[in-house]
DNA sequence: ATTAAGAATCTCAACGTTGAAATATCAGCA
DNA sequence: TGCTGATATTTCAACGTTGAGATTCTTAAT
């Protein structure tokens, strides 16, 4: 049993001995899994006439509850993006007619983000097969070993404080 | 103990209950740990005056040993980029003088790129500094952890075939 | 030799993100 | 009321990747 990891660690035990690259067996394997399933998750999304992005961001309106409104600073943060990016993908979700954007009355600087009755329908159709794929990608994953994995990734994550998603 | 992702699987169980939303547990917390990730090492190799990416490639080439060549197709798929980009990156590693393209006597489609001395200097004193600062980062990780960590994410990515670099 | 299929790399236009500057607004305070 | 510093969003040029097509070369069969 071995991965790619595996063979980057030993070329570098080989020609470092000197160093001790363990760390890389962790991170390695984290950007690798990211990129892995990154073109999965593409893969499922366009079947579904969507980006990656565009879900992910009818997703976050969704799943904050009604009235399924957020500013773009909130989106931003929850994206990992910086504000350009957000500005641009609110043109065109927006285009797509899946949100609009609404004028905040209390902080004129603000704009608030709202999920269409198209975005919502979009999103809510699509969540539970995404769910099903992503189960489907984990499936070498016993069920024990979910909440193991799942628990040290979480410990890790709060480590580098990513604790809060507003 | 909870991270960002915590509140995103209580969002959805609040929002959306008839869905089992536990591998965003996982999968979730894979791609935030990757993006955070990227911010810090991005931020490493800055002081360093080098982008990821460069790094990334010079340390490929060294990993490989001699003679510190690969051609750009093993670049590539190493890389998890597309040609296009791996072209473009040896453009500019080239014009820095860390790589050189040396035309291949066997097959002349194909281009080796080789390690300069400078090169290889650069990733020598680099790559020890790196590892260090992914200890720092994994500093939350007991060390009986780090192994059952990198099981786990390793037996995931053979179930994904991730398991050649060549 | 010649041909055809496949492989390795490069080219390039389209696309999306970054990061900094610009704009507009808010909140606290003199 | 008028500042001042901070905040929210948009704008925009620079940058890097993607993905498809073009180019060059190899391999195997004829």
């Amino acid at each position: 049993m071995s991965d790619a990891v595996d063979r980057i660690l030993a070329q570098w035990r080989s020609e470092r001995p000197d160093v001790d690259v363990w760390p890389m067996g962790v991170i390695g394997r984290i950007t690798r899994l990211s990129r892995v399933l990154d073109r999965e998750l593409k893969e499922f999304f366009a079947g579904h006439g969507l980006e990656h992005w565009e879900f992910d961001v009818l997703a976050t309106l969704r799943r904050s509850g009604p009235p399924y409104t957020l500013t773009a600073g909130a989106l931003n943060r929850a994206a990992m993006v910086t504000s350009g990016a957000i500005t641009n993908r609110i043109d065109r979700l927006s285009a797509r007619g899946l949100v609009e954007r609404v004028p905040d009355e209390e902080d004129r600087r603000s704009v608030r983000v709202r999920l269409t009755d198209r975005g919502r329908t979009l999103v809510d159709e699509v969540v539970g097969l995404h769910v099903a794929n992503e189960v489907r990608l984990l499936g070498a994953l016993a069920p024990d070993d979910r909440d193991r994995l799942a628990g040290l990734l979480r410990g890790l994550l709060e480590s580098l404080g990513d604790t809060s998603i507003d």
